[in-house]
DNA sequence: ATTAGCACTCGACAATGGAGAGTGCTAAGC
DNA sequence: GCTTAGCACTCTCCATTGTCGAGTGCTAAT
């Protein structure tokens, strides 16, 4: 749909500006790229692809500045060429691998630190939603009087503690038999299956014949809900250096939706959907608090179920390319990650 | 040491400063307190504050701005006053504090939520040090082949859990023993007591007679490791509608200090030696990057022993007053929080 | 000791004007 | 017919200028 003469001065000034921003004229096209062509020409072409859309003027004689519509035709050409790779970035995400095997959490907050000092953006990462998380077994030990410390163990590796109030006649033994009936009941599905099935049941009969089968409903109504995975964001300060922020408005409306966390959740959770990379350019954020800004987002996996999502959030003048790069990588290496356990 | 009238123009003139900022004239303290003094008259006893150096100019002919010293008097002098009660935050902190009585950290993370709301600088909490917390009891289950979760539960309330490895050859049933033995041998001691302890013991003799003891200690050398508490930091869009942000490196560089925690951590934990809530203003802070704010700050208790920390952050022109009921209340809450346990 | 009056200083703000970058258009060249 | 050189035009950026207002410091009078 693009003379790709047309398509190759669009990319050459998306690509002058996302290495310096401001309006890119047609002189510096001409001069940093060898076309082979007069800066009149070039002008000639821009006014073209202004009139289609994928250009625009922020004034009479300024230079042009992509458009929305431009970047999403970038970056949906650009898709199946060669990855950039970078090395040290395979090579730093190892290193961290290593060390932080054992904790998900602990890896996904260096893993957000991580994507943000690499690409200079905000790093954000989601913890799995423990809804989507199957169940391995579950631990009760008496904790006081009356209260029962739950543990969660689930396939992906996940720990879950927390306190309940029971009735406190109840021995550890009987806790024993009740963990032992509900892991062998539940084990191998999800969260958010089991809270609907014990729900469902709690609600049909009040009464149950086994005193000891009520209790353990009752503490499965109290355990398995789903909450929300967390969120780590890192790289503020690093997405501040950037000229694209030298507007203090637009800093202050940033802060306001990255510090409340539930945005984020309910952006990458839109976002896991799809398979591979998925990138959102300004103007086609679902969210108006983040019309100005581009998200590049990816879902890590266990086996084949999405578990949570990892993304960079910048600027609509983001290297997309890059972006798109760190951000599939980290993801297949969390997702590698949590095949091995 | 200072005169009471000149006092009273010092504090005048500093609650002018911290209702709107900008340097305040003689004419506005004429006109906001009723001295019965002519702008004049003022104007001779704010020079002489300036010359004690109390207040500054910042270029001549401007009004005067309070220093770091005259806020340091002014909150001194104010220490024993009454304090500032806000009913509204009593009511709301106390309807947070039941539901969320079962889990500190989740209470931290909103009471630092809270602060920043009522006080509208940033708030910040740390959950204790798990350090100085002390062993109630441990519980090891068997998670996979060589790989054991260690449940450690405090006196405080608080529950730990980490996946360690082990020896494979180790059954459930070796594995309630060597707990048992942990926590009888232990409990009641704090985690920074026993992890000096267990080192000591791990580097006295290689090889114990006991192999079972052997492996306790091993299980304890991984395990009781002290980690630093977390840290809820909560208010930065707050923050930044205040007019004293209106410069951009400003932002950016309390953003970069905010953003590392290890930063925070020290400086709470410096100021929880002493009791009751601390106040540093501007350039008494230790840490250069943060010369031009301030902090009030606070211990909460278990028992007498400090647990952690809660504490505002804001520009010099704070409300320090405020801040200090609001920090003081809060810290106090968690206390009697923990008290109940 | 306090106050009125006055000259002086400095920052904030708007208006001005030139420099520079870049465009659009037209006419000439390949 | 596509490309290019030339030129007039537009708009931003920046530094300069001048005015206004707020506020001080000093002096002399009360």
């Amino acid at each position: 749909m693009l003379d790709e003469r047309t398509k190759q001065v669009l990319f050459a000034v998306i690509q002058c500006y996302i290495n310096a921003p401001g309006p890119v004229g047609s002189r510096v096209v001409t001069k940093k790229f060898s076309f082979g062509l007069s800066p009149a020409t070039i002008r000639n072409i821009m006014s073209d692809l202004e009139e289609m859309g994928y250009l625009q003027q922020p004034h009479t004689s300024a230079g042009r500045v992509p458009t929305d519509i431009g970047y999403r035709y970038y970056v949906d050409s650009m898709r199946s060429e060669k990855r950039l790779i970078n090395k040290d970035f395979l090579l730093e995400l190892n290193r961290k691998l290593e060390l932080l095997k054992k904790d998900i959490n602990a890896f996904l907050d260096e893993a957000s630190k991580m994507l943000s000092y690499l690409s200079h953006y905000i790093g954000v990462t989601m913890s799995p939603n423990t809804g989507i998380t199957t169940l391995d077994r579950i631990e009760l030990i008496k904790y006081r009087d009356s209260q029962v410390a739950v543990i969660l163990f689930t396939d992906e590796g996940l720990i879950k503690n927390r306190i309940i109030s029971v009735d406190a006649a109840l021995s550890q033994r009987d806790l024993n038999r009740i963990a032992a009936y509900i892991s062998s009941h539940f084990s191998g599905r999800t969260i958010e299956e089991i809270r609907k099935v014990v729900v469902k049941e709690l609600a049909r009969e009040k009464v149950l014949c086994d005193s000891l089968v009520e209790e353990a409903m009752k503490i499965c109504g109290a355990v398995f809900s789903a909450s929300p995975g967390n969120v780590y964001i890192s790289g503020l300060s690093e997405v501040l250096a950037l000229p694209d922020f030298c507007d203090i408005d637009r800093i202050k409306e940033l802060l306001k939706t990255i510090e409340d966390k539930h945005i984020i959740i309910k952006l990458l959770d839109k976002i896991a959907d799809e398979d591979g990379p998925q990138v959102i350019i300004g103007s086609e954020n679902p969210l108006d608090e983040m019309k100005t800004f581009s998200i590049v987002a990816a879902t890590y996996k266990e086996g084949s179920r999405p578990m949570g999502a990892v993304g960079i959030i910048g600027p609509t003048r983001m290297n997309y390319l890059q972006a798109i790069s760190i951000v599939d990588l980290t993801a297949a290496y969390i997702t590698e990650m949590l095949s091995y356990k």
